[in-house]
DNA sequence: GCCGTTTTCGGCCCGACTGTTTTCAGTCG
């Protein structure tokens, strides 16, 4: 079995979960929740930089017991030091610290006085009232925990930020209609642009004698005041989404901005920095001494620093401090950039519209081509292409590049790459197309050996150009195949063929790290829609947010490319 | 357990809210 780096991030978050309930040092629980946070941040799989014999301890938070503890990890599957902790608490105690109330402190007395180990057994104390007699609880902790296990609000839950977003804009909206209100933000990971998000954080700036807070908790998707202070309040929506709010006043909106953004690792970095230089950093401002010298924008948070802006997708404490340093951010990629589409479908399989239409939804988009992108004949359950359908479709669209204005439609294909690796359509045909996409959409479960090899025999054909979605996850659905990503990188670059950033909202495949090893080895990316209404071209968006948190530019990105230079580096991929 | 142009010890990010207290610990972000 191999043991890859979530394996690893997980056994080191159960150590520090366990040592907290044993109430060990708090700075080695940090040490160990900070070693998992970089190792889920790598990018690359700590088994081959081993291999590679490279020097772990390098890596931010890895320390020589660390790196040992990676090893033995990566030679047996577990470490030692966590079956031994295992024999004095139990496993199962790690659940009851997802209760919300419910932390290490607490959690080891319910082991201690009631030898609670399980949520069932917690809910049972609960019930009959046995709680509330120990130190440190109450009547309503005790409610409180009978109420969230009941509503089944215990395991954490993530919303795609597709969905998150449409209900964080009317709040939005709502909340600027209320009188003394200035900025309405949502700072955190929804900032940051990630995939999905585990909660929103509204900033927001007001006068003193606002009522913010009365009409944040008044808001009609409300159903649950968590709670409720001056400057604080956390709620849950109707769908189950909670919300925290912060109002802060206007001199302090970039401090807070910056630090309810996040990342907490980036926060920690530029604190850091800020005590390295007698200054302290809070959500209030940046201080020396007691005297406030910046906070009002975050621009003047990160010069008090000494460092230049720095954007929000970057701030996971993955390398952008060091390059802010050496003034060498990246100038990240925006919508405008994109000149193309070249992953779409039409009503030929699964879409519902026309080539015509799809053409000139993409123009009104603003796009300056597209390529059509039909499914071939292995999927039958979407009627896909066989060659004469598709020699149709290629017809057709001769006929209208003929007609249309402002608008290309270039000729491609969505090709299944069979178990074998060979593409589901022939040469003859391929070789007719401007561009061959080729994707996995069956036999999910090979080994990594075997998928890996797959792709690369399919990228091998000289017609191959993009390779879609390539881990082929389901964000709260399906985990990724077990593939090789950095082999297929070094394979894509050696054969002039490139990777696609699809922007699905539950695919948003490639992930980021990948974008920015792709990146690095120098493999542009096609930030795709993989539209299939006309409508879908919106989705680009969020292919541009994945897309700047894996740092690419414009340069790095093959449909940012105008026409003519596309047609060139396709052809060259075509060899 | 990590880390280091204030280095090999002694630090480690910081504040709000709640509930259980009676001045504050625990939890959370």
């Amino acid at each position: 079995m191999p043991v890859h780096n979530e394996d690893i991030a997980v056994i080191f978050d159960e150590m520090a979960d366990l040592l907290e309930i044993e109430a060990a040092n708090p700075f080695r629980v940090r040490a160990y929740r900070n070693a998992a946070r970089t190792i889920r941040g790598l990018g690359r799989e700590l088994s081959e930089m081993v291999e590679a014999g490279e020097d772990l301890t390098r890596l931010p938070g890895i320390g020589k017991d660390l790196a040992a503890k990676i090893k033995e990890i990566l030679g047996t599957g577990h470490a030692k030091a966590l079956d031994k902790l295992h024999k004095e608490v139990p496993a199962s105690l790690e659940d009851l610290l997802k209760i919300p109330g419910l932390g290490p402190k607490r959690v080891k007395v319910l082991y201690q006085e009631l030898h609670i180990k399980t949520l069932k057994q917690l809910e049972n104390a609960a019930r009959r009232g046995k709680l509330s007699v120990l130190p440190g609880f109450g009547l309503k902790t005790e409610q409180r925990i009978v109420e969230t296990i009941g509503a089944h609000r215990s395991q954490e839950k993530r919303y795609l930020r597709h969905v998150a977003e449409q209900y964080a804009e009317p709040l939005v909206a709502y909340l600027q209609t209320i009188k003394g209100v200035n900025d309405v933000v949502v700072a955190g990971s929804y900032r940051r642009g990630k995939e999905t998000v585990g909660d929103l954080d509204i900033l927001v700036t007001a006068k003193a004698q606002s009522s913010v807070m009365q009409k944040f908790v008044a808001y009609d998707e409300v159903v649950e005041t968590v709670s409720k202070g001056t400057t604080r309040a956390t709620v849950f929506l109707r769908n189950g989404l909670q919300v925290d709010l912060r109002v802060v006043e206007q001199q302090s909106f970039g401090s807070a901005l910056h630090y309810f953004t996040g990342s907490k690792a980036h926060n920690i970095q530029v604190r850091r920095l800020a005590q390295q230089r007698g200054l302290k950093l809070n959500e209030y401002g940046v201080f020396k001494a007691k005297k406030s010298i910046a906070g009002s924008t975050e621009a003047s948070v990160y010069k008090a620093v000494g460092l230049p802006f720095i954007p929000p997708e970057l701030r996971e404490a993955r390398g952008e401090i060091e390059a802010a340093q050496a003034k060498k951010l990246p100038n990240l990629i925006t919508r405008a950039d994109l000149q193309g589409d070249l992953h779409v479908h039409t009503n030929a399989t699964d879409g519902n519209a026309s080539i015509a239409e799809m053409a000139q939804a993409a123009k009104h988009a603003g796009l300056k081509y597209l390529a059509i992108t039909d499914h071939s004949k292995r999927l039958t359950i979407v009627h896909g292409l066989d060659s004469k359908r598709l020699q149709q479709q290629l017809d057709e669209i001769d006929n209208l590049n003929s007609q249309l204005t402002n608008i290309t439609i270039l000729k491609g294909i969505e090709v299944d790459i069979l178990e074998d690796g060979k593409l589901d359509l022939p040469d003859k045909i391929l070789s007719q197309l401007d561009l061959v996409i080729g994707a996995v959409h069956t036999k999910f479960h090979l080994s990594q050996q075997k998928q890996t090899s797959r792709i690369l025999h399919a990228m091998d054909s000289k017609y191959f150009s993009i390779l879609a979605h390539p881990s082929g996850r389901l964000l709260e659905e399906r985990p990724p195949y077990e593939v090789d990503i950095p082999r297929i990188i070094e394979a894509a670059r050696e054969r002039g063929c490139y990777l696609e950033l699809n922007s699905q909202p539950q695919r948003l495949d490639l992930i980021d790290s990948y974008c920015q090893l792709a990146k690095e080895e120098g493999v542009m990316i096609s930030i795709n829609s993989d539209s299939h209404s006309t409508n879908g071209f919106d989705l680009l968006e969020g292919g541009i947010n994945q897309a700047r948190r894996g740092w690419l530019e414009k340069r790095d990105v093959l449909n940012c490319c105008s026409l003519r230079e596309i047609r060139k580096s396709l052809k060259s991929t075509m060899g």
